[in-house]
DNA sequence: GCCATACATGTCTCACTGTGCCAACTCAGG
DNA sequence: CCTGAGTTGGCACAGTGAGACATGTATGGC
């Protein structure tokens, strides 16, 4: 029972959270965050307001774990770069599969406007990089480790932090000029202003 | 009295929002943050909660208020560098007055550590960083713009973004190890691990 | 097949926040 | 004295987040 029981529950309850996250996203691009309560994402659902708090802990944490997997999968990325790959070129690489699952279709760009447009949103999208530029620095330390003693903690947070800072303002200007030019030629001139990619 | 009346309503308006932020602080410091209710700030001050949001737009916004003066001080050094000076030094002098704005007193690294660890804070910190970027963005943009047309905004944004991540680096650094190093020192190391000091 | 048990959910309740609205007060200028 | 701008307090309201408790509901061992 401990092994079936617990995988049904927990596939169960992936599959609510996942109902409630559609409906969450879809109430949030028809009518706007702010304007779209708790309430209505529960009932929607057929659920209570009280239990959608059991699944998430607020309506921005909806966004919050959707982006917790793509953090895992550029983490991922990065380890998975050859070793003797500079630095700041492998992090760059790994925002390889960013770039590309947001460059499909004209969802991820309303959602990426409404996430850099919405205060409470903003703060989520900002409390992200935080946590990816943690898992990041990681994997930069692990990476580096290998010859000889790793860096310092603080030089990999900051690495990891400046590569966010690129993203972030690729993902800005990309908003702003309405997909104009591709995501991934943005982030290359905005990493390639902060260092070389050699 | 359109002159001196105005005035007068301004300085005290001052005088009020003063005192609220004083009572928030020393509250937040004493019991938490989000143990503190605004209610208990207003009564502090002898106003009620209703006025607390006349100066106020929340709890968070107190700490806010006292980071924009400093977002403008920031930039403000940045435009008084010489124009021949590298962007990546200039950006690091620029940060000297927050420097040793923190470094005085035991009062700013427990603000600081309390900013960093509670989420709402966490927030308010993060948000404050994306205007300060914006900020000296403009000013980066301004600066090159002398010899010949400006850098895009794309890569203002960039730079400004990676050197708050040093800055942000350095801060978790500093409140990890509880003012081992200085602020300087460690500012130093991480914006250096990104780009070369030159 | 039957039941104890764990887990999900709904209802009720409470504290806190942010905001609109209105009455009362203060204080300078006519 | 009084008018008018600005500030404040009190009240009400919607929304959020969380604890307590009761009610299902499905699963496992018996």
């Amino acid at each position: 029972m401990d092994e079936a029981k617990v995988d049904l529950r927990e596939r169960t309850r992936n599959a609510v959270r996942a109902q409630l996250a559609e409906a969450a996203l879809r109430l949030f691009v028809e009518q706007g965050f702010e304007e779209t309560t708790v309430e209505q994402i529960a009932v929607e659902t057929g659920l209570s307001r009280r239990s959608f708090h059991r699944y998430f802990s607020g309506k921005e944490d909806v966004l919050g774990q959707w982006n917790e997997a793509m953090g895992r999968q550029i983490a991922a990325a990065l380890s998975a770069r050859p070793a003797d790959e500079p630095a700041w070129l492998a992090l760059r690489r790994g925002f390889d599969d960013l770039v590309q699952q947001l460059g499909t279709g004209p969802m991820p760009l309303d959602i990426t406007r409404m996430t850099l447009n919405t205060p409470a949103l903003h703060a989520t999208h900002l409390h992200k990089h935080a946590l990816w530029r943690d898992a990041l620095a990681d994997v930069l330390q692990e990476r580096l480790a290998e010859n000889g003693r790793g860096p310092a903690r603080i030089s990999a947070i900051a690495l990891a932090g400046a590569a966010l800072a690129g993203l972030d303002s690729a993902l800005t200007q990309w908003v702003a000029e309405g997909n104009e030019q591709p995501l991934g030629e943005l982030l290359d001139q905005a990493m390639n202003a902060i260092a070389p990619l050699t």
